[in-house]
RNA sequence: GCCCCCAUCGUCUAGGGGACCAGGACGCGGCCCUUUCAAGGCUGAAACAGGGGUUCGAAUCUCCUUGGGGGCACCA
């Protein structure tokens, strides 16, 4: 038997950083077992329909390599794949739970649900439907359906007794079925719910393992309940803990916020971390690593890894707070790894964002690659290149004095500028060797350490306190555009502050 | 309120009766390297939620308590 697993999104959203790890885990396991990831859309819920969220789930996936082998775009032998396009299907089903007694037409209406909802919670009693259509005379049916009341189908749940099912991850969970009520199958607007389109899909689709989120535990005895009411085997169920908060408390959250203390923006979406800067290849690494472990030492893992590795034996059934410090620490890692031409392409999306056009002029600008090297291992993620290196491309503002200064006095910085410009002027050889070799000659001959003369230099020619490398940066910049700049940096000292 | 799940350093985890006065990683502190910032190296602090059992022996098995999380829709 082939291992066949899904993830099996709604449209109801962009995709959450939750869900593309449940989309990984299944991914890694059909791989690991050479079987087939299928990908099929739960876009039963027309009111919450977004209609820009397929696509924005589609191309997370090719974004994170997840190559689906059944689903949207690529078809395959179980379709269709989106459940908006199943609903005969779903309707055949029904009917045939009708007709075996496992599932009744209600004609109570959302007003009445409303009103038993309240009063339920006022006497503290459990909210759930009180069955009041299960055993309707053919009187009263008639008069509903006179009224012109479109039913919704229930299921007839059992009223005693326990369901029982297997859990890959926890065992047997059992449930008390009177703590079950009659759940909607399907819905008056002629869509299925959730609970019926999952059991017949998911059993049509031949999917061997349901690998999906722990907040699905409490429904799965009704599905259950569907499973046995069609006759069907069971699929193997392993349910995924929940990704919580940085701070552990509560189900991530679905919107992004920013940490008080920190001032870290906290992305969820995966477009988000996209956009951020994230590589995917980190994501993938980080998420798999969040819920699921190899051994006691291992951090840094690629996809084959995973993949020859991967199974339900790794992962822990406890939830698992995200944390974007260690996705930043391991994203650096992953930039770092990345060959010089490979970040270039991965960098100039985001240079051109911020107005820097690496690729304009290079006879007087200089290369990203040239640069690559400087800053490779000063980057957590991509976002953060064009701060760094913006000084390499375009013209920098008036440097600011106190910086120029540092710990020296205004006129100690401005002979350091004069005499740096005068000594750089003259070298045979403008490579970094040469001029930092020059600068600490002048630095022994004005009796400084070389530190502190190097800070004025850096200030001038990058305009910022932190920058990269001062000598490899002024070899990429050039002897002219280096001269000028320091020219202007003397010049804050020439006219009294 | 009812039902369900979970429980090792702040966080992610290793651990499945003796190999553990509990190992690794992120983060945090110190030192080294060093032109800033990083990166890197070394190093330090930091955990078995509590209480009953079972056992010669419990982080590991069991029960209870506590804590945390999730679910109770014509949403998925």
């Amino acid at each position: 038997m082939t291992v066949r697993v899904r993830f099996a999104p709604s449209p109801t959203g962009y995709l959450h950083v939750g869900g593309l790890r449940s989309a990984i885990f299944n991914y890694l396991f059909a791989r690991h077992y050479g079987g087939k990831f299928i990908l099929r859309i739960e876009d039963t819920d027309r009111k919450r329909f977004v209609a820009d969220s397929l696509a924005d789930i589609l191309s997370s996936f090719r974004w994170m390599a997840l190559d689906w082998d059944e689903g949207p775009e690529v078809g395959g032998s179980y379709g269709p794949y989106l459940q908006s396009q199943r609903l005969p299907i779903y309707q055949e089903y029904t009917q045939k739970l009708i007709d075996s007694g496992h599932a009744y037409h209600c004609y109570c209406t959302p007003e009445r649900m409303e009103t038993l909802r309240q009063e339920q919670m006022r006497l503290k009693q459990n909210p759930g439907y009180d069955r009041h259509c299960r055993n309707l005379s053919a009187a009263e049916r008639q008069t509903a359906i006179a009224q012109g009341v479109i039913p919704v189908v229930r299921l007839k749940a059992p009223l005693e007794g326990v369901t029982v099912f297997h859990d890959a991850l926890r065992g047997e969970i059992i449930t008390e079925n009177q703590t079950l009520d009659d759940l909607v199958l399907m819905k008056s607007d002629g869509y299925p719910t959730y609970h019926l389109a999952n059991v017949i899909d998911d059993h049509l689709m031949q999917i061997t393992h349901v690998l999906r989120a722990d907040e699905w535990i409490p429904s799965t005895p009704r599905h259950v309940l569907l499973y046995q009411a069609f006759g069907w085997e069971m699929p193997v169920f392993a349910h995924l803990s929940l990704i919580l908060d940085p701070n552990g408390k509560g189900k991530m959250s679905k919107r992004k916020t920013v940490d008080a203390s920190s001032g870290q923006e906290h992305f969820v979406q995966v477009r988000e971390f996209r956009q951020a800067g994230y590589l995917p290849e980190a994501m993938l690494n980080y998420l798999t690593l969040l819920g699921w472990s190899y051994n006691d030492k291992t951090e840094i893992m690629s996809r084959e890894e995973f993949i020859a590795s991967f199974d339900l034996k790794g992962i822990k059934a406890s939830p698992a707070a995200f944390s974007y410090d260690k996705l930043n620490w391991m994203n650096g890692i992953y930039i770092r790894e990345l060959p010089a031409a490979e970040l270039a392409r991965h960098l100039i999306p985001f240079l051109e964002q911020a107005g820097i056009k690496p690729t304009d002029d290079i006879t007087t600008w200089p290369t990203l690659l040239a640069i690559i090297p400087l800053v490779r291992e000063r980057l957590k993620t991509l976002a953060e290149a064009p701060a760094l290196v913006d000084f390499f491309f375009q013209e920098i503002g008036l440097p600011d004095p106190e910086s120029l200064q540092g710990k020296l006095t205004p006129a100690e910085t401005r002979l350091i500028l004069e005499q740096t410009r005068s000594i750089l002027a003259t070298l045979p050889e403008f490579t970094a060797t040469a001029t930092e070799e020059a600068l600490r000659d002048m630095a022994g001959q004005l009796g400084k350490k070389p530190g502190v003369i190097f800070t004025p230099v850096r200030v001038a020619v990058t305009g910022k306190t932190v920058a990269p490398p001062l000598f490899g940066s002024l070899e990429i910049l050039g002897r002219q555009r280096v001269d000028e700049r320091l020219a202007r940096a003397i010049a804050q000292f020439e006219m009294p502050c």
